[in-house]
DNA sequence: AAGGGACGCAACCGCCTCCTA
DNA sequence: ATAGGAGGCGGTTGCGTCCCT
């Protein structure tokens, strides 16, 4: 491993005009633990920027680019490794179906994570997933389905997941309370604990729409053919009354968007509060019609069968289960 | 045990915008 | 006003590791 190349830049090959060719011959592929500590006491002493001038005077024969890219994505101490969290998960597919592929917009937004780090996961991850339903990552269809169904599951699991870890009664059946009051005090409860994953399940958006998901799934378990006319009204259902409520949620006037310009400096748990504030904690937008949250709920939990807790990181990496798909194929024939 | 395919991720490439002299 | 340097960004690639047969 690290078998390091130096590579003789041809004089043919096109480089950057801010690249460093006087030298002639530059380093490229992953980087020896030297060269990480060279440019890593070279900062700590000058600082980053001038990558050019920088990778120069520290004597690395990398071009500044490589440097900048290194230090970025790897070296900088505030940055975070590891498997991407539920939560994140969760919020890097909202990103996305916001802006697309900005990815360092989005990244601006993860606290820790890389646009590199982001757009890997994205194409591993969910382009994969969209390959496996034979549709384009791109299409409404495969959009439809992350925010049904793939979303409203991720946040059913950080619910679990936040039950067994803390032993605190799952947020679901203090969020579904027809209780504004509760609800804000859930969310101020959480917020002065800093329990993101609290404050995260308080976002009324996302609430609903678990809610709404458990409603289908139970909906498709009870009945006894999962013919597809049985899967098209569902989604005609979805598609009309939900739909318009979710995105009047989403979407909404007083919803106020989150921008760099105005959050950056706090993270993602603090775009939670704001999503949360921004629809003035009204638990009203919880209410998905007259459903039993509850009994949804555990008819959920029926269906979920191989996902015991929902805890590991291969759970947390594993968006859909085998019946996660064989439901999906079927929804997906809806559109 | 070995080979090969799949996967994940670090790193590179090329284009674009911004800044500064 | 403009040209060139610097940095940022999204797309792509190469390679090490894992897993399955």
């Amino acid at each position: 491993m690290n078998q390091q190349q130096v590579v003789k830049v041809s004089k043919n090959k096109q480089i950057n005009s801010e690249d460093d060719d006087d030298s002639s011959d530059l380093r490229r592929g992953p980087w020896t633990v030297d060269e990480d500590f060279t440019l890593i006491n070279y900062i700590a002493h000058h600082g980053e920027g001038r990558w050019n001038s920088l990778a120069r005077f520290a004597g690395l024969k990398r071009t500044g680019k490589s440097c900048r890219l290194r230090w970025l994505n790897y070296l900088r101490p505030d940055v975070r490794r590891g498997n991407i969290t539920l939560e994140e998960q969760l919020l890097i597919l909202e990103l996305h179906s916001r802006w697309g592929n900005r990815w360092s917009k989005i990244a601006q937004h993860l606290p820790g994570r890389t646009d590199n780090e982001i757009k890997n996961y994205w194409r591993t991850r969910v382009q994969k997933h969209a390959k496996q339903l034979k549709c384009d990552v791109n299409s409404k269809q495969f959009k439809d389905t992350m925010r049904y169904l793939w979303m409203p599951r991720l946040v059913e699991r950080i619910q679990r997941a936040a039950t067994t870890d803390d032993g605190a009664p799952p947020l679901a059946s203090s969020a579904s309370s027809p209780s504004s009051a509760m609800n804000t005090a859930c969310y101020s409860t959480a917020m002065a604990a800093g329990d993101h994953r609290r404050q995260f399940m308080l976002m009324p958006q996302y609430y609903a729409m678990t809610t709404h998901s458990n409603l289908m799934i139970a909906q498709e378990n009870s009945s006894t053919v999962a013919s597809s006319e049985s899967f098209g009204s569902l989604s005609s259902e979805l598609t009309e009354a939900n739909y318009a409520n979710y995105h009047q949620v989403i979407n909404g006037a007083d919803h106020q968007q989150i921008d760099s310009s105005t959050t950056t400096s706090y993270g993602w748990q603090n775009d939670f509060a704001i999503n949360t504030v921004g629809n003035n904690g009204n638990s009203d937008q919880l209410g998905m019609g007259s459903v039993d949250d509850r009994r949804s709920n555990e008819q959920w939990m029926m269906m979920d069968d191989v996902d015991n807790g929902g805890s590991s990181d291969k759970d947390n990496n594993l968006l859909w289960n085998v019946d996660d798909v064989w439901f999906l194929q079927q929804f997906s024939s809806c559109f």
